[in-house]
DNA sequence: CCGCCCCCCCCCATTTCTGGGAATACCCGG
DNA sequence: CCGGGTATTCCCAGAAATGGGGGGGGGCGG
């Protein structure tokens, strides 16, 4: 299957659940790639280029909005998902002077890579078909993965993240819970220097200077986790 | 709903379409009292224990193949998503032994939390119902959303963040790209000695000593977001 | 065998952060 | 009117992190 024939069964099986458009993309992911990796929609140009020029790949309320749940929500639901800004509203507004109504959309974040969803809209005035939102939760699902295995196979090198060592990773998840480089030291057992020379080693392969944007771009792309480090 | 209740509830469908058993679990290791994670499931008694006292949470073959795809996945097709590894046969046989038989496994996963899935096993000696597997798949998306949100509910902490000021916040975004105080200070227009203050006040009101766990915990409580650290 | 990666240890100098103080002023609501 | 929160500036000393050098040793696959 190429990207142009997933594309078109794409638009046609949003037809028939009621939609008018579809949207599956990847999210900005600011630390390589200036554009979203996969991107097929049929949005109307006008619309793709306001938000490619304004820059909404990671801004925009629906992808805020998958970013925090596991699975699809109605446009409607944003408010119980995010906090929304004037700003939201305005894109809204704009969305729908571009003839896009309501939408549903389903994330689909996989670890380490960046994070995407799979969205059908409505025109503008038509309602989100309610009956078919199991059906577009399962076909949103499916259709990012085989989207996403077109581009791993044109791309297999960018689908890799910085990956740290597991010293590297140890020392991270302790820097994060506030240890001092020398705490970090007693608690792993090892040489203050070698901690200092991981932590050094992590930054580097993630292109930070400092320990926090370190410990959130890690966390970001699912090196660590909340979990790893809240726990206990 | 309680946990018990849409474990029954988890059980119950799990029959009907075909299946013996269920998990539901977050990817961890019991080590560190596990008390933020998400576990429900109705597997025997010994194969929990024998996962647990072996420490499987993240090493587990499903789970590490749940890392690498955004949809469900037969257990039959693991070695098309990871490489397996004599361990990882050794697990097969020995779920086996404890009466698991073949399985599908829904990955979820939410940025900077601990990924998880919702696993559908059969009785040993039962095939996959493969006529009910798109089924599996919508339900387990939204059974793990549903144990994620009572999970959410769960924790004290989230209940009563801590609040920042907008001027705080502002240093702490900056703060977590990377920027020093002195940086923070130029781009907010202020004096050096203002933003060291407001970036004091935040560690102090999150109880925290450091820069790092600051921004660690208020991108867990939703006070910052990934997006406004990654954007532009 | 070598190269590569991971892990460990040590030194230096410099920058940056942290934890204490103190002070002025604004706006808002009780 | 006053209290509380906010925003601003300034001081200090010490702790911690960063950036740059050195070294080792081990494993693993070409």
């Amino acid at each position: 299957m190429t990207e142009a024939e997933l594309a078109q069964a794409l638009g046609q099986i949003s037809a028939e659940m009621g939609f008018r458009f579809f949207a599956l993309t990847h999210h900005l992911d600011v630390r390589c790639a200036p554009q979203p990796v996969i991107r097929l929609d049929n949005y109307p140009r006008d619309w793709v280029s306001y938000f490619d020029d304004n820059k909404l790949g990671a801004s925009d309320p629906v992808h805020r909005a998958s970013h925090v749940t596991s699975v699809g929500f109605a446009w409607s639901a944003l408010p119980k998902l995010i906090q929304m800004t004037q700003r939201d509203s305005e894109i809204f507004e704009r969305a729908e002077r571009n003839g896009i109504g309501d939408g549903f959309t389903v994330p689909a974040n996989v670890p380490g890579e960046a994070n995407g969803s799979c969205s059908f809209a409505t025109a503008r005035g038509c309602p989100v078909p309610e009956e078919n939102l199991a059906l577009a939760q399962l076909v949103g699902a499916f259709a990012f993965e085989a989207a996403r295995r077109l581009w791993r196979m044109r791309d297999p090198e960018r689908a890799t993240p910085p990956r740290l060592t597991d010293r590297q990773r140890d020392c991270l998840i302790w820097a994060t819970r506030g240890k001092t480089d020398w705490e970090i030291a007693r608690i792993l057992g090892v040489s203050h220097e070698t901690v200092i020379m991981h932590l050094k080693d992590a930054r580097v392969r993630y292109g930070v200077t400092k320990r926090t944007p370190l410990a959130v771009h890690a966390l970001f792309d699912g090196t660590i986790s909340f979990v790893d480090i809240l726990k206990s």
